[in-house]
DNA sequence: TTCTTTTCTGCAACAGTGTTGCATAAGTAT
DNA sequence: ATACTTATGCAACACTGTTGCAGAAAAGAA
């Protein structure tokens, strides 16, 4: 955990309770889930302490139409290991949203490539709907 | 231009002038560019007419990391031929973003197939970023 | 056309989400 | 321990979107 200092961001005890709230949940959370997690807290610091984490690239944004909004923390604060290109955040990873149960998985799964004639594409993000394995 | 028979709304004279900003606009527009195409109106009914478009069909939004939110016309509203799958409203598109001039562009492009274990998905939705052909 | 019904519009008020400025508190390096 | 830097908490505000309601306009029928 020693996130703090590999992203060269200050350790503080409410930075710390917030990453626990992604570390204490399998999947991606809403704003709201972290509020009531954290309990008594201020609004704005919060705010401000997920635009760091995002920043540093700690967590990152999943938006989906409809106002859906949630947060999840990045592969490499997950698995310590690949810690190459922590900069260059282009997840290789699908955004499965389940219809059912309302979760938003960050599934393993390599990206396809896309070939746009004329466009350079950089990178893709791609998100699936349908029905996640716990509620087939 | 027989949107409003075709998809059983109302026609009115607002509904018509936000519709003729999509129209007017080749790529897909924030509500701050339908706003200020419509000069002096309502907002809060320019947003039930959004609303009402969205529930019909007739456009469909599109939503991007970091509170881009635009929206844009559905195919069928544009080629008027294929009138099959106006309910299920699934775009045989790639949203593309374009990191210089920030537009959203719906490029036609058969979407790939993502096979995910355990997961049973319904549909995907692409969105690639880099630069446009105008742009490149 | 004129009437009737249904839906839309525009206003007011409000709710949710996120930001800025500033003084104080806490973290970090020496 | 001290000095410097950054984070927190408060107040106030800006932006985005919604709800309720009365009057206006659209669509269908007589």
């Amino acid at each position: 955990m020693a996130v703090f200092k590999e992203k060269n961001i200050r350790k503080t005890a409410f930075r710390q309770k917030v990453l626990d709230v992604f570390y204490n949940n399998e999947n991606a959370v809403t704003i709201a889930q972290i509020e009531s997690s954290l309990g008594s807290h201020d609004r704005i610091t919060l705010y401000r302490t997920i635009r760091t984490f995002i920043d540093a690239g700690v967590i990152h944004e999943i938006v989906m139409p409809g106002d859906l909004k949630k947060l999840a923390l990045c592969n490499d604060c997950l698995n310590k290991h690949d810690d190459e290109h922590h900069h260059t955040h282009h997840h290789k990873h699908v955004h499965f949203h389940c219809e059912m149960c309302d979760e938003i998985i960050c599934v393993d799964n390599d990206l396809p490539h896309i070939n746009l004639a004329g466009y350079r594409v950089d990178y893709i993000e791609v998100q699936a709907h349908g029905v996640c394995p716990r509620c087939i």
